[in-house]
RNA sequence: GCCGGGGUGGCGGAAUGGUAGACGCGCAGGAUUUAGGAUCCUGUGGGGUAACCCGUGGAGGUUCAAGUCCUCUCCCCGGCACCA
């Protein structure tokens, strides 16, 4: 017999498959038979796939493979995720220009995905950083900015001094360091694209119990977008009784405005700005305090803050704001506890009800009022911070309040102030706006132009097309008029001579340079390159500059997968100055309409509130733009758990753990590496590397190995066939398709070892191997292969055959069940399926074991039939 | 602090309220081998010679029957967090 040595066969079949393309996508006949599966891609940067890697492709390949076999059109792509600070700072690091490094990795990624066997449709492969791609990504870019939700402002933002690059909050991590890259993160003053994406807070919150996501993905979606309602109450602010200024707070908690006895603004408030540049007068000393004040907490890095802890810090601004509801005047305060970003910048304090306020207003001697008692009725004073009152309780104190529950005091509270006209409900969330500009060379160029001739006349794109587009295509939904109206009206004067490059002259194309490392001025690389900047005005053809910043590595992976659905091997706008509109309308629409949206997508938790925020942000404009008929581009998620080492410590070449895809193949093949992969634990959990484990499954497929070469276990005879295992068959065609379906790869190949195992000394149809074969082939798509065309000298593949259907004969089936009494277990019997509950409880009382216990006793019994028997014993 | 997910042999993990520990690893004994590795067979939750008893983080409860359902509680992991 001859060994099993995935080697001599695994390339013959990589290069037999490739030629014949057998995972050429099939095209959609029916809509209700395609499967669109899809997993997140790679970025092609350091040293190649990872164990993790293969973890999850080989996870998704899996179910396409069964989808395929079920007879579903399946569109399986794969592509890279090219552009962005993964691959830049590795190029940096090999001293090569991200785009010849770039390239070269994505083969190594490529050659290794064939090699462990993963069915992808290489002729729609694509690369975000290819120009054929980002002439498409350049163009939603423009899309959204005439939607008015991208535009240009001075910002303070996350900025990474080892990146040189500004941040998306969601790529600060909780600890103040950068996501990329682990160093401490700052603060800095830049003009930045901003993505408008809380105008999409409440779209983005509809949809999403439509989705079939994991349940810990939606909360935390849910949670990141934070939607809070509540009222600004705005409050008179006097100096020597003379009104100065107003100043508005947001609160969810109005019910406790009785209780306020203090304002605290956040040191970025314009308040706060007026005092520093004169503009509202304070004493000389005063006003000095509140300048170092502000200057040192907007100099702190949020590590300080961090190590800062709740300490409360702050500096009284010499002014009162005035309670309408009591008259009290209550001292106006700064401190940075407040936050700038959130509500409106300004807090009514409120301490004997928040533990923050409480803190602060300690801290500085300012009055604690209660005006809630707790559910114990307790209404005594507040003096310490566990005394702070949050939750449940009953209004005291409060005039008009007093008596009701703080829901309805809420209610009641927010009715007063908007009808008195000193408070507007508002709805607040967490979601900050998406800042869109990365001050780095390897991104899609922004394909903007900057025109100082029109932006001194005040002409933006805006100005010039407020009657056309706007009227004519969003008028009829009236809500979404309304955004943009409001969006265009406040954008138009930071936009004044700020436009779109004409859509002939996509893709803006990426210089090639020889300088790309980023520069420590806040300035992209390719600021610096000034053939490349300078330009024509579209509006008034005269001299004008390029944007130099480029989109942010999110931009191009939050379209692909509709790119996926008509992408082909030449890439799509090869043809200069094809217009993208036009392929949009033609070709895009109708391709996506087909395929979209995706019925399953498979990728890691990290991405939970990014690229799968960002990615449905985009579509709901998209959709709202109606460049796409769906709103949720991802109907079924699925995680995937890390590939953790054997220490249970992260791979890192720099720990020396890590273990490459390449050896273990050389060494056990493929399919040992994929099975164990997906035996190890549930897909879903995280696993630490075993060389033991591997072992198993290659035994696992050397047993199959065997089994298939001998004629001890194969027969032509269908007489000869043992009638249990063929039982034993149908059951674990059964489990396996259910446990594909429910992503419980593990549990599906212990079915499999559990079948083999009985197939080891027992005999089974050829026929009927076979159909074992198709069951494990998308599991093993190597060994499955070799076999079915060398063993049964099938001449077309076995991953085109299609998935065999469970017969399942009942009659006769014999069957063991256990016997209780009181509960416990003291006899198995073995019984027919189709027996009378008479007989077997005849066959249960024969039994000697059961005798002993139900001698000389009253008893019961309970049977479920072909379960479980259970004699319960009376008593007296 | 808030929101999610979990606690089952020596280990990874199985169990529509119905035989707890499938399957795999490890371990033990045996076969084969000059030896080791590899391979194959048998056994393997704990206690007990045995009959049996005890066992799913802990304490109660519901049920003929609870890892699974309910109440309380402890611990671990992930996310968010000075968000008013």
């Amino acid at each position: 017999m001859t060994k099993y040595m995935p080697a001599k066969f695994e390339s013959k079949w990589i290069k037999n498959w490739d030629k014949k393309k057998i995972y050429k996508t099939e095209s959609v006949k029916d809509k209700k038979k395609k499967k669109y599966i899809l997993v997140m891609f790679p970025y092609p940067s350091g040293s190649g796939l990872h164990v993790g890697h293969v973890r999850i492709y080989t996870g998704t390949d899996v179910i396409a493979r069964y989808f395929r076999m079920k007879g579903y059109s399946v569109l399986h792509p794969i592509g890279w995720d090219a552009f962005g600070l993964p691959a830049e700072n590795a190029a940096i690091k090999a001293k090569k220009n991200p785009q010849d490094l770039v390239p070269r990795n994505q083969e190594n990624f490529k050659r290794q995905m064939k090699m462990i066997g993963l069915s992808y449709d290489w002729d729609r492969e694509l690369s975000t950083a290819d120009p054929n791609y980002y002439a498409i990504t350049q163009w939603l870019f423009i899309q959204f900015f005439k939607l008015g939700l991208l535009y240009k402002t001075q910002t303070p933002v996350y900025f990474c001094p080892f990146c040189k690059t500004g941040l998306a909050e969601e790529e600060v991590l909780p600890d103040g360091t950068h996501e990329r890259c682990g160093k401490p993160i700052t603060r800095k003053l830049l003009p930045q694209w901003i993505f408008k994406i809380t105008d999409y807070g409440d779209s983005l919150l509809k949809t999403l119990n439509t989705l079939d996501w994991p349940k810990g993905i939606l909360e935390m979606q849910k949670n990141w977008i934070g939607r809070k309602e509540g009222i600004e109450i705005t409050y008179d602010v006097v100096q020597d009784n003379e009104k100065v200024d107003t100043i508005t707070c947001f609160t969810t908690r109005p019910d406790t405005n009785f209780g306020a006895t203090f304002i605290v603004i956040a040191p970025e408030h314009k308040f706060v700005t007026k005092i520093l540049q004169g503009k509202i007068k304070v004493d000389k000393k005063t006003k000095e305090k509140v300048d170092e004040y502000v200057k040192k907490s907007l100099a702190k890095t949020d590590l300080d803050r961090i190590a800062e802890g709740k300490e409360k810090t702050g500096v009284f601004t010499g002014f009162y704001a005035v309670n309408n509801l009591n008259g009290r005047k209550m001292p106006v305060w700064i401190s940075d506890f407040v936050l700038s970003e959130f509500g409106t910048g300004a807090v009514v304090g409120v301490p004997g009800h928040d533990v923050r306020d409480f803190q602060f207003a300690k801290k500085f001697g300012i009055e604690i009022i209660r005006v809630v008692k707790d559910k114990d009725g307790n209404a005594g004073p507040i003096k310490d911070e566990k005394d702070v009152q949050e939750d449940e309780g009953i209004m005291i104190n409060s005039e008009f309040l007093n008596g009701l529950n703080i829901h309805k005091a809420t209610k009641v509270m927010m009715d007063y102030l908007e009808k008195k006209g000193w408070g507007e409900r508002k709805v607040s969330y967490h979601l900050r706006d998406w800042i869109f500009s990365r001050q780095r060379y390897w991104g899609e160029p922004i394909p903007m132009v900057y025109c100082e001739h029109c932006a001194k006349k005040g002409i933006s794109w805006y100005s010039l097309h407020k009657n056309d587009v706007l009227k004519k295509e969003y008028q009829s939904n009236t809500k979404l008029y309304q955004n943009i109206t409001e969006r265009w009206g406040k954008n138009s004067k930071d936009m004044a001579g700020w436009f779109p490059i004409e859509e002939k002259s996509l893709p803006l194309k990426l210089p090639y340079v020889d300088n790309y490392k980023p520069s420590a001025t806040g300035q992209s690389p390719l600021a610096h390159i000034t053939e490349w900047t300078q330009t024509k005005c579209p509006v008034c053809g005269r001299k004008a500059v390029r944007e130099t910043d480029t989109m942010p590595n999110w931009a191009g992976s939050c379209w692909y997968f509709l790119a996926f659905t008509f992408w082909n091997k030449e890439g799509v706008v090869k043809k200069k100055g094809e217009q993208v509109s036009r392929l949009w309308a033609n070709k895009v629409k109708n391709s996506v309409k087909k395929w979209m949206p995706v019925d399953w997508y498979v990728g890691g938790a990290e991405h939970a509130v990014l690229h799968l925020l960002y990615s449905r942000f985009w579509v709901h404009a998209l959709n709202d733009m109606n460049l796409v008929n769906f709103r949720e581009p991802f109907m079924k998620l699925s995680n995937v758990g890390m590939v953790l080492a054997g220490d249970h410590k992260k791979m890192s070449k720099s720990l020396g753990n890590v273990i490459n895809p390449d050896d273990v193949v050389k060494e056990f093949g493929a399919d040992a590496l994929r099975i164990y992969e997906m035996f190890m634990a549930p897909f879903d959990q995280e696993i630490a590397w075993s060389n033991k484990a591997l072992q198993g499954a290659y035994r696992f497929l050397k047993k199959i190995w065997q089994i298939y070469h001998s004629i001890d276990n194969l027969t032509n005879n269908a007489k000869d066939e043992d009638k249990d295992l063929l039982a034993k068959l149908q059951t674990t065609i059964a489990k396996v398709e259910q446990d594909i379906t429910n992503v419980k790869f593990n549990t599906a190949i212990a079915k499999m070892m559990e079948f083999v195992n009985e197939w080891t000394n027992k005999k089974l149809s050829e026929q009927n191997a076979k159909k074992f074969l198709k069951v494990l082939s998308p599991f093993a798509p190597f060994i499955t292969e070799e076999i079915w065309q060398s063993v049964f000298e099938e001449k077309e593949s076995i991953h085109l055959s299609t998935w065999p259907k469970v017969v399942i004969k009942t009659t006769n089936l014999r069957i063991k069940i256990p016997i209780q009494v009181d509960g416990k277990v003291r006899d198995i019997i073995t019984i027919n399926k189709e027996m009378s509950e008479k007989a077997v409880i005849e066959i249960a009382m024969n039994s000697q074991k059961i005798q002993k216990y139900l001698k000389n006793k009253k008893f019961k019994y309970i049977y479920i039939k072909n379960k479980i028997i259970n004699f319960v014993l009376l008593k007296k």
